[in-house]
DNA sequence: TGTTGGATCAACT
DNA sequence: GTTGATCCAACAC
């Protein structure tokens, strides 16, 4: 099935870092994978942006582990944590610059039933499957293997599918215990599927 | 080689 | 409000 909408080109993800992240929310992810394709809208992210951000996984330099965010922007980058989950984030701005917008929650699109298969048995049919970074890898079947993919090519993309302006609340980022008088959380004032409104 | 704690989530008290 | 699940990168030694 083709989805109606523009790809997001190169120009879009090399963009300032703090541009780029509320400009995400309502777009829509793309995952062609060989046996199914998930679709989902972007409504809650978060800016992680250079070596001088202490919240940030470049924060104390270049490693094996954040070596992506230190290339070019439109790429993916996929990290493992607490043991159980997997954190996405879309790499931005130029070649040598570490930045990352952290991809936090997402309404499904196309393959709501796909995704619910990949999660714990026993949930509620109306149990959100997707807000929440880990949440929504696991709905997705995103792990560490999808690391460094190029936004720009057909497995893993993004499009633009004229979906309405949202109405963009900002916070601090969550979970970390570090700068958090920087208000880079970004989200979709009126999603169900922003992080924290629990639903069981 | 060993230790520690994290951009989480859900199930407790 | 607190804790368990469970891996591995980063850093200390």
């Amino acid at each position: 099935m083709e989805i109606l909408g523009q790809k997001l080109t190169r120009d879009f993800y090399l963009r300032p870092t703090l541009t780029v992240a509320p400009d995400l929310l309502g777009k829509t992810i793309v995952y062609n994978h060989p046996q199914r394709q998930l679709a989902a809208d972007i409504v809650e992210v978060e800016a992680y942006v250079g070596e001088d951000d202490p919240a940030c996984h470049a924060a104390s330099g270049k490693t094996e582990r954040n070596r992506v965010m230190y290339g070019r922007g439109g790429y993916s980058y996929l990290y493992f944590i607490y043991g159980m989950y997997h954190c996405f984030n879309i790499v931005t701005e130029r070649d040598g610059f570490p930045a990352a917008v952290l991809i936090r929650g997402v309404e499904p699109f196309i393959g709501k039933d796909i995704m619910s298969r990949l999660l714990p048995p026993g949930k509620s049919p109306n149990w959100l499957i997707s807000d929440g970074p880990g949440k929504f890898c696991r709905a997705f079947g995103l792990t560490r293997k999808q690391n460094g993919l190029d936004l720009t090519g057909s497995e893993l993309f993004l499009i633009d599918r004229g979906n309405e302006k949202p109405h963009v609340g900002v916070s601090p980022r969550v979970g970390i215990k570090k700068a958090t008088k920087r208000e880079w959380r970004f989200f979709d004032i009126n999603s169900r599927y922003v992080s924290g409104n629990r639903t069981v």
